[in-house]
This record gives structure tokens, C-alpha cells and sequence, in this order.
DNA sequence: TTAATCGATAACAAAGTCTGATCAAATGAA
DNA sequence: TTCATTTGATCAGACTTTGTTATCGATTAA
């Protein structure tokens, strides 16, 4: 009985959220076959099945359930009380983070250079991906935390504003000294998902221009890319081409939308980790503001 | 981090406790060097110092001392979750019982059998002693549980009461035929702590009878001895002498005294471990009236 | 000073744990 | 059906952790 260790109960509480052995092997940073030993192990040692075999895969026990959430508040509470002792500099642990391409560009940086710095033992994945997809991997455990931008309101999901940033229309050199939108420029955005898209048809819908064309394009740095070439006219984050401004490779051709874009950050609401809950703590400290 | 399992916080738990490494090694039934390396371990996954020296003791810094404190009840729901889950069949360990002479006797062996019946992997230890030592011991962590003889209402002891049994003024049979207390019989007793004392007391003051001295022994069993050889008489609980008196090695001399002997089964008020918890409320399932 | 107690340390033994390479069963697609 | 994929089990081996015994230095009390 007392050879249970605390990362054998991790590993159920993962099981369970995660549904196999193996995301939850992929998720620990560990192999599958460790995995199954563990969850022996611990069937051993209560002497109970945990699991049943159901198809190709396994399913918890009505004994099983019970434990894993006898035991999710206790891990949480056991992390913390580490966490706290140790003033959370020895936080360690891999943290998985989804963002949207924009909110990477304008959160990220600032971010995980807080995070190296105070807890310098955690580990960060980042993954870029659609917003949708994100909260769906949030809410699969899949990542723990998501920069995205636009507000969610998703349930089970919790958010927490970050600031926002202008939006400016710009275009390339070339094109605005060739007359701007005096000559029917082709106007490109991301799509339908970002509320980029949205401030786009917005400007359009004010019948203030007459694009030639409305293409997309799905990655934004390519989208810079572009448009600094001279391919048209684009909203874009006012950082995110703040440098490009600046040195007069993209010029603004229209005045700046009133409608900012917002960041979030967004964890799942029941999540119990405290290096998760305190990373968001610091996430909902950025001011990303323009 | 995660390389923290229960055993350790449990350890940590001990040492805080019983002052000493080498106390909670005896009590976690292992050696001194094992804690200290948990204790190095802890602190090395953590980062901090958990215990300073002070003279040839270490104790607790303020951080180890808030550590404790919150993992305490943390422990204690692991426990309670994992044995819960087991049904607590799969309960193992060393819980150490103290018990008084009478209470060892009257009391005990059903018990016994009936923990060992129950929870086959809980290992007992039990040590007969006198009722104030074994409260001190109680207090004090060396023992778990304890079943004595006699209300007892000390600060920090949690207590059930778990039946009354008869006494019995008793001579050995040749002391009998020989006229019993009509000739001046000797009395004896036990030391004045036990309540078996304060009967004794009681009858004498009513004046029925005129001993010719009264003797005490520690010992109950060579008590009932040097009674059963034609000793004297004395007061004594009626399950202890039962088949003594079935066999007629020993006979009732006086009126059976109004007062029995209650007996209880205690532990400390702060008591978390659930595995002592179990075996407490098995206890107040006993009834042993006679 | 002597004896006892406390915890640290080293050397060795025992037990536990992880990994990588399979294996068998179940599932889904062609 | 047949084939490819996914899921978990199993095994051998390397590696790590954990525990024990015996000893040490430091501190305290007699």
C-alpha cells in the first residue's frame, strides 16, 4: 500500500482524462509500457481492478472512477503544497500551450521569457493551431493552456483577458507610392475563423473601398509577406508590422479600425494543476497592449 | 518533483510528530539512515531545507513546519482514498496498541481475532502497560490506540466505551473451606492507579470486612495466583477468573461489589490515519459485558 | 571524562522502474 | 475479406532508487 507513489496517481488521473494508455504515456513523457506497469502496480497493491477491457481499449471501474476522483483534488492539493514550499522556482513539469498564429506573435515572446526566467524548470510546449481546435485540445487535455485571440466563450473553458491591439490597414511600399487604394487593390485576409476576417468585412461593408479581390491566406506571416511584396492590402496587428512600418517596407493606407483585437488566455475550468494554474495566473499579468 | 511519494510525506509526518529521525525510523519500522535519506531527498526536490540543526536534534524551519502542516490532512485522504478503494482488506502497516492488564485480558483477544480476520495486513504490536504511560505514550505518538480499564477524560484522547464487566471478591479454594473472611483473610490489590483499587477501598470502608493486611502486585495474573495458592482475597473482574471459579480453584467470598470495571479504547483527538480510524471504530463495536 | 544519543556517510545488496522490441486482439477502411 | 492501424501486454536488460549494516563526528547529560 505504501508503495504508491504520487506519480502512480498522476497516471490515473491522466488515464482518465486522456482515455488511453498511450496519451496518457505521451502526455507523462514516459512509454507506454511504463504506464501499464504502473496501473498493475496499483491494482496490485489495492488488490482491485482499476480498468476493464472494453473493445481495444480500457475503461475504468466503478471503483476505479471513484478513486481517480477521490484522488484528482488530493494530487492537486499535494502539487501545491510542493509547489509552495519550494516558492514555486522548482516547479517542474512539461506545460503544453496552444495560440493562434496572431496572439504567438504578440503574446508569446514577452511570456515565455517571464516563465524561463521565474520557473526555470518548467518545460513549454507551444503548438500554433485554429482557435477551434485549440479549445477542443484544451478540453481533451491535449495542451493546458491557449493564447488565442477574439473573445471565447466556450463552456468549461476559462479565460482571462490579456489586453488588445490596434489593427491597422497597411500595404507595401511599391503599391501605396503606385496610388494605394486610388487603383482597386486586392484585399487579403485569414480565414472566416479570425476576427481579423471580421474587422475586414467590416471596413468593406463601409463602402469606403472597393477591393479588386478578397483573397485569404491562412498563415499570416505569409500573408505579411505578401503584402510587403506588393500583392494588395491586408488588416494586420499593429505589432506585428510595427517593424515593417517602421522601416518602410508597409505603409498605412486606410485609417485604423476603431475595433482592437483582443487576447486570452484560456485553461480549462476544472484544471487542477498548480503549475498550470499558476502559469495562467502569470499569463492573466501580461499587459499586451498597444 | 514527482519523484515525492506518499512515504515520504508520511515520513516527514513522523519525524514531526516524535522529535527524532530515529524514533520515526522505529516507528515507520525501518532504519535512521532510510529517513535521513527521505529527508534529503524531499529536500533536494524541493530546494529547500526542510529541518536545521539545532544541538544533536534537528527540527523543522518555518517552511518544513508549514510543509507539514499541509500535507497532514493531504496524507491522511491518500490513505483514506486508497483504503477506501481496497475496502480496506488491503489495509497493511503497523499499528501499535497499548493496553492495560485488565482491559489486555478482557478485551484483547476477540479483538485481535477479529482485526486479523478483517484486515490480515495489519500487523499489531501491543505492549501492556500502565494506564497513565501508555495516555503519556499515546500523546506522545508511540502508540496508536489504546484499551484500558476506567473513565479517562484527558485533553487530546478520544475515547468509546466498550462495556463493563462484573467483580468478584474471590479467595482460593482452600482459603474457603478453611472459613474464608471469617478469619481475617489478607487482602490484596493492585497499585492505586487501577480502579480495581478503588473497590477494594470501597468494600473495606463499609466496614463488612477486617483485613488482616492489605498487599498489592503489579501483576494481575500472578495476582490471581498468589490468590489461587491461598494467598488472601481480592477484587477482580469476573471474566478473569471465570473458568477459575467453573473449575473451583477459586470462589466468591463476598456480595458481588455494585461498581463494575468500564472499559475503553482510546486515541489521540488528532488522529488522521485511517487505518488506526478503522481499527478505533472496530473497537467501539465491541461489547464486552458480562 | 564517560556514556549515551543524535544524525551523516559509505559500501553493498535488494528491489523497483524504464525502455525498446515484440506480440495478440480489436477496429476500420479498401 | 484482407490489410493497416491502434491498443495494451509481455519480456529482457540496463539503470535507478531504496534499504541495511557498520561506522563516524558532534552534542549532551551524568
Amino acid at each position: 500500500m505504501k508503495r504508491i507513489a504520487i506519480y502512480h496517481l498522476e497516471t490515473l488521473l491522466w488515464i482518465a482524462r486522456l482515455g488511453t494508455f498511450r496519451a496518457a504515456a505521451e502526455r507523462l513523457n514516459t512509454t507506454q509500457p511504463a504506464i501499464s506497469a504502473r496501473v498493475r502496480e496499483i491494482e496490485e497493491q489495492l488488490g482491485i481492478a482499476i480498468f476493464r477491457r472494453e473493445g481495444r481499449n480500457m475503461v475504468l471501474t466503478a471503483r476505479g472512477r471513484r478513486l481517480v476522483k477521490e484522488c484528482e483534488p488530493l494530487w492537486a492539493g499535494f502539487e501545491k503544497a510542493l509547489l509552495t514550499a519550494s516558492g514555486f522556482e522548482g516547479a517542474t513539469g512539461t506545460v503544453r500551450i496552444g495560440s493562434g498564429e496572431i496572439a504567438a506573435a504578440s503574446c508569446l515572446p514577452a511570456y515565455v521569457q517571464e516563465v524561463e526566467r521565474d520557473l526555470p524548470g518548467v518545460t513549454l510546449e507551444i503548438e500554433l493551431d485554429l482557435t477551434a481546435r485549440m479549445l477542443q485540445q484544451l478540453l481533451g487535455g491535449m495542451i493546458d493552456m491557449a493564447f488565442l485571440a477574439g473573445p471565447v466563450a466556450s463552456p468549461g473553458i476559462r479565460t482571462v483577458g490579456l489586453g488588445a491591439v490596434s489593427l491597422v490597414w497597411v500595404a507595401g511600399q511599391e503599391t501605396v507610392r503606385a496610388g494605394g487604394f486610388a487603383q482597386n487593390l486586392p484585399v487579403w485576409s485569414i480565414p472566416s475563423h479570425s476576427p481579423l476576417h471580421g474587422v475586414t468585412l467590416e471596413t468593406l461593408a463601409q463602402g469606403v473601398i472597393t477591393p479588386r479581390s478578397i483573397s485569404t491566406c491562412n498563415n499570416v506571416r505569409t500573408l505579411i509577406e505578401i503584402i510587403s511584396g506588393g500583392g494588395g492590402a491586408a488588416v494586420l496587428p499593429e505589432p506585428m508590422v510595427r517593424s515593417l512600418l517602421a522601416s518602410g517596407t508597409l505603409a498605412e493606407v486606410l485609417p485604423r479600425p476603431v475595433r482592437k483585437i483582443q487576447f486570452e488566455a484560456a485553461i480549462r475550468g476544472t484544471e487542477s494543476d498548480p503549475v498550470v494554474l499558476e502559469l495562467f495566473r502569470r499569463a492573466a499579468g501580461l499587459r499586451i497592449d498597444s
